[in-house]
DNA sequence: ACCTATTTGTCCGTATGTATG
DNA sequence: CCATACATACGGACAAATAGG
């Protein structure tokens, strides 16, 4: 998996690294379930610093591209995850940013899901 | 402005500042246009590292709440800017929409949406 | 049940860069 | 040009989850 950064670019490390996983991703080179290196050991092979991938990770876990999990490591998500509920997984996302926004309590927002599942709202 | 944190909670303190100041902004404390302490001063004055307040910060700005501006310091968004109740309820019909569509059950739906409400908390 | 190694998560401190005024 | 204030990156330390012996 090869993965280069500019360090005197004017854009961020960790938003190199990020966008430089997510095009290995699309162009089939990293695929469903394949292991990414540790933090540190893609730090090291890249001379930046362990902070630097993690944050590139978190990035693409919160695009919900990669599962990253303390003492595991991080993998691809399944494909699954990432097709059939793309759409899916993104509204969810939305709408607890969304509650998060207005600062709704979690029962607060599973009460107006609940409420909108049953009165078959539409978009 | 007060807000208070407890450095021997669980979870972070990045996420206890983040959810003091959003409880700030629904409870009227803060209003739109007013002007956060820069994140040094809200650090020294809740003893805690001026990164942990920056990424407080940083979340708030990601979810529309703040601008957060270099040289300039942090304000809340415009009112205009935080139109909350349309865009949540967008984002509830968009969700009960999608799990339709994939054939969800209620119950299933809630515990994904749970499950996302407890997941990220972290950046 | 215990211990150890691995790996990410958080927090701190410091330095430097960059946009604003 | 200079002060302010956030942005990024580095390094170090410890905590917490995981896996395996």
């Amino acid at each position: 998996m090869k993965l280069s950064i500019d360090p005197s670019s004017a854009d961020p490390l960790f938003d190199q690294i990020a966008r430089g996983l997510k095009r290995a991703l699309t162009t089939g080179a990293l695929g469903p379930g394949d292991r990414l290196p540790t933090a540190r050991d893609l730090a090291d092979s890249l001379q930046v610093n362990l902070h630097t991938v993690l944050r590139a990770y978190a990035i693409l876990r919160d695009e919900g591209l990669l599962e990253v999990r303390r003492g595991r490591g991080t993998v691809v998500v399944a494909r699954a995850k990432m097709l059939g509920d793309a759409r899916l997984h993104r509204a969810v996302a939305n709408v607890v940013s969304e509650a998060r926004r207005v600062g709704l309590e979690e029962n607060e927002l599973l009460r107006l899901v609940s409420d909108g599942f049953r009165e078959r709202t539409e978009i």
